[in-house]
DNA sequence: AAACCGGGGGT
DNA sequence: ACCCCAGGTTT
């Protein structure tokens, strides 16, 4: 099969079969851009959503640039991977000193900007600027490690080198936006991961994989190492209608996002050890008896197992002096702030369950 | 090169 | 339980 052979037919494929989405109706590249950093590593199931929200929210770079760090936050929350949203801001604010406001959308200029890699440059450059370098993403790389039978690790440089050259070579220079957009959503369609639908695909004559049964071999996947499992020991302190909440300054997990005063361990921990963590210290107040005692919530992360457990204690007086980053807050006002998933999830549990 | 960074949904 | 998703930054 040629290289316009197949550029074509997946054009042809991509003009009947394409989803309706709403950054598919625009070129300006600030629209783009949201929607490519708010789909790294996240499904367009999940990220639509996000995506009308963020755009109602912030509907230029201005009003991104001039961002608040918690109605960012608060906007990306549950969405995962925060960093994506404190990058965009930095970037934005960029954009409005070097770029006099306007969304560069060549592929060089892109790259200098945080949070844009190589495959969002070649996403903006090629559907907003219609400039012709390849996007090589999760589905782009099993689409041509398929048809072509790239048998390299995916994690593995040569594999990244070998579909860089490739999709580099198959890229329609004509239409570079479409091209790109078309081969990720065969690969979000029909190329999945797992049952693949081979038999409605445009190329199941001249797929490498297909041909030789290869097909749930590749592309080939790394071994994973096995994901810790941590302990996380919350504090939900509260006087009456108002609470304690701390926000997560350090570097970590859930950066500027707000928790509770936590004690993270390897194990599992008794009362006795856990009033002896050195917490209750910091709230001189606090009554030594929890109210009640939550049961372990499972949370998984890529890379991390969290087991959490809830203790909720009285604190006598409200007006003791707060650690760092500790505010007392209404009840209320919880809303207003950004908490990891595991944490929105807990609270709508027991405000369900009419507990304190 | 390897580690880090979230959360969800499919199988 | 495992996979992986329109990846990028940091170390």
């Amino acid at each position: 099969m040629t290289r316009e052979t197949f550029r074509s037919a997946l054009l042809m494929w991509y003009a009947s079969n394409k989803r309706d989405l709403p950054w598919r109706k625009t070129c300006d590249p600030y629209f783009i851009w949201v929607s490519e950093v708010i789909l790294q590593q996240t499904r367009v199931s999940q990220g639509l959503a996000y995506y009308k929200r963020f755009i109602r929210q912030y509907p230029d770079v201005r009003t991104l640039a001039s961002s608040s760090s918690d109605a960012l936050m608060k906007i990306w929350e549950g969405l995962g991977y925060y960093r994506r949203a404190r990058n965009m801001r930095t970037a934005a604010i960029r954009v409005m000193e070097d770029f006099q406001g306007k969304v560069p959308f060549r592929y060089e200029e892109l790259l200098t900007l945080k949070g844009i890699g190589p495959y969002t440059a070649a996403a903006i450059a090629s559907i907003a600027g219609g400039e012709p370098v390849a996007v090589v993403d999760g589905n782009v790389y099993r689409v041509l490690s398929r048809m072509f039978g790239i048998t390299a690790p995916k994690s593995s440089s040569t594999g990244q080198k070998q579909v860089n050259k490739l999709a580099a070579r198959m890229i329609d220079p004509r239409r570079p936006g479409d091209y790109n957009q078309a081969i990720m959503e065969l690969g979000a369609l029909i190329c999945t991961p797992r049952n693949p639908s081979c038999e409605t695909c445009p190329f199941t004559g001249y797929c490498y994989a297909r041909a030789h049964g290869l097909v749930k071999q590749l592309p080939v996947r790394e071994i994973k190492p096995k994901v810790p499992v941590r302990y996380f020991h919350y504090f939900i302190l509260s006087y009456h209608d108002r609470l304690i909440i701390r926000q997560r300054t350090r570097k970590g997990i859930w950066h500027l996002l707000y928790d509770f005063p936590l004690i993270e361990r390897a194990e599992e921990i008794s009362i006795k050890n856990l009033l002896n963590s050195g917490v209750p210290e910091q709230f001189p107040g606090m009554n030594p008896y929890p109210d009640r005692i939550s049961g372990i919530i499972s949370h998984k992360l890529t890379h991390l197992h969290i087991r959490a457990r809830f203790y909720h204690f009285d604190l006598r007086h409200p007006d003791q002096p707060l650690p760092e980053n500790h505010l007392l807050i209404s009840r209320k006002e919880i809303k207003k702030y950004p908490f990891p998933q595991m944490i929105v999830k807990y609270l709508n549990e027991i405000s369900l369950n009419n507990h304190r």
